[in-house]
DNA sequence: CGAGATTCATGTGAAGTATACCTTTAGGCTTAA
DNA sequence: AAGCCTAAAGGTATACTTCACATGAATCTCGTA
């Protein structure tokens, strides 16, 4: 009886209370602005080499660059959509289909990608069975079709190719030449600045004619940013002096990523509301950053099939004590115990390290291959997860593995 | 004492295996003429 | 006889295993000063 009116009170309350947001939406990382402040440049720049598709003709490939949440996503969205408008108006065949190669299970092999590809066109393709030729002249046959431009964009192809060598993308640049009708033009976006030095030279010089650079924000812009959308997501007077500052702080101290000084605000926004505050302020931001990373960790996780979990959970549980580094041997170790536990048929060494490997790619673990010399040779792990959130991570971990 | 050989524990590459799934084909059954 | 369904055959991608070899500095060995 009386939670019921526990509950009764809370929802009233909840909706006489006024809310610190006007409109979340502006902050969420989908929300494509009409105006993206300090990146006039590379607008003016990219919408220079798209152009000459409203005249019919094959734009240039471009290559772009930089770090995540410098924008780069965000402005080649932006000039796409404002294109595809345009030559919807003018009757003009284009179609842009945008791919973010680091998805698992969506692009990272080059089988994948073309059936991503194909999909993305209305063709629906078996996950496996098909020889990987075949979807390719899938994907030909169903884009050439009509006569049209198609501008494809892979977001995050440094991971792609780093998975499955750059004879992909020496495959995609040679497609034109199995159209008739078609063109394609490719759009690469990578945060590896040093990612085009290390690919064939045939398939570098095709593939950016063009070459954009996206550096950091510094603070300054960062709080410009902030402030922009700050006005229209919140309340008049809902942020209190110092916050945006202090969120741009902390996102210029990473490589001056907006997004997440974007997140930071909207999560601080939350927290407050959540906890009755009447206005947001530093001490929101804390916590925000917290849950904010447990959030990012516990998303990687959870997507991660059984057997890379179990390996994680074999590292969180040897590093909570040990709290210094350990080796790939100790992982193992551990690693079947938690299997014989759970039931899982436990893989070898040889696999494990392959996993460890892609966890360290996936940010969850650092790890660095050392000579001990006498003692062999072994690979040193790292958490580069914040302790404090280490507990709530291992609970749900043991959850998802029971 | 120092140069070279040895050694350890695991990284890493290549090739093989198991599994899941695809298309094609052949056989058998049904159906319509 | 033509049409349709089903099961087997033949093929592929992917995740994983097996085998074999590569690594690289601490330690050992042994010739030499």
């Amino acid at each position: 009886m009386g939670t019921q009116l526990d509950l009764n009170n809370y929802f009233e309350s909840y909706l006489k209370k006024e809310p610190l947001f006007r409109n979340k939406k502006v902050l969420q990382i989908n929300y494509t602005p009409d105006d993206i402040p300090h990146r006039v440049n590379q607008i003016n720049s990219l919408a220079a080499v798209l152009a000459p598709t409203l005249r019919k003709e094959k734009p240039s490939n471009v290559f772009i660059y930089g770090k995540t949440g410098t924008g780069k996503t965000l402005v080649v969205q932006h000039i796409l959509e404002k294109l595809l408008e345009m030559a919807r108006n003018k009757q003009i065949p284009l179609k842009t289909i945008y791919l973010n190669c680091k998805l698992k299970k969506i692009a990272d092999t080059e089988y994948r990608l073309i059936a991503e590809l194909a999909k993305a066109m209305g063709r629906e393709v078996p996950p496996t069975g098909l020889p990987t030729d075949e979807v390719y002249n899938i994907f030909i046959k169903i884009i050439d079709q009509k006569e049209q431009i198609l501008v494809l964009v892979l977001d995050e192809i440094d991971r792609l190719v780093e998975k499955t060598g750059d004879e992909i993308l020496y495959n995609l640049t040679r497609l034109n030449s199995h159209l008739q009708k078609a063109e394609i033009s490719f759009i690469g976006i990578s945060n590896d600045v040093r990612f085009i030095e290390n690919i064939d030279p045939r398939v570098k010089s095709s593939l950016s004619e063009e070459e954009l650079i996206f550096p950091p924000y510094n603070a300054e812009e960062l709080r410009d940013i902030l402030k922009k959308r700050s006005t229209i997501a919140f309340k008049e007077g809902a942020v209190l002096d110092g916050v945006l500052e202090k969120c741009a702080a902390y996102a210029a101290r990473e490589h001056g990523d907006a997004r997440r000084a974007l997140d930071l605000l909207r999560v601080a926004g939350e927290v407050a509301e959540r906890s009755d505050a009447d206005k947001v302020t530093q001490e929101h931001i804390d916590k925000a950053e917290e849950r904010i990373e447990k959030d990012r960790v516990l998303e990687i996780i959870i997507t991660q099939p059984k057997q890379s979990q179990c390996v994680f959970y074999a590292i969180l549980l040897k590093l909570e004590n040990t709290d210094q580094k350990i080796e790939t041997g100790e992982v193992y170790e551990t690693y079947k115990d938690i299997c014989i536990q759970t039931g899982l048929a436990p893989l070898t060494q040889r696999r494990v390290s392959d996993l460890l490997s892609e966890l360290d790619m996936l940010g969850l673990i650092n790890g660095k291959v050392i000579s001990k010399g006498r003692y062999g040779r072994t690979r040193e792990i790292y958490l580069t997860i914040p302790k404090d959130i280490l507990d709530k991570i291992k609970t749900k971990l043991k959850e998802e593995l029971l």
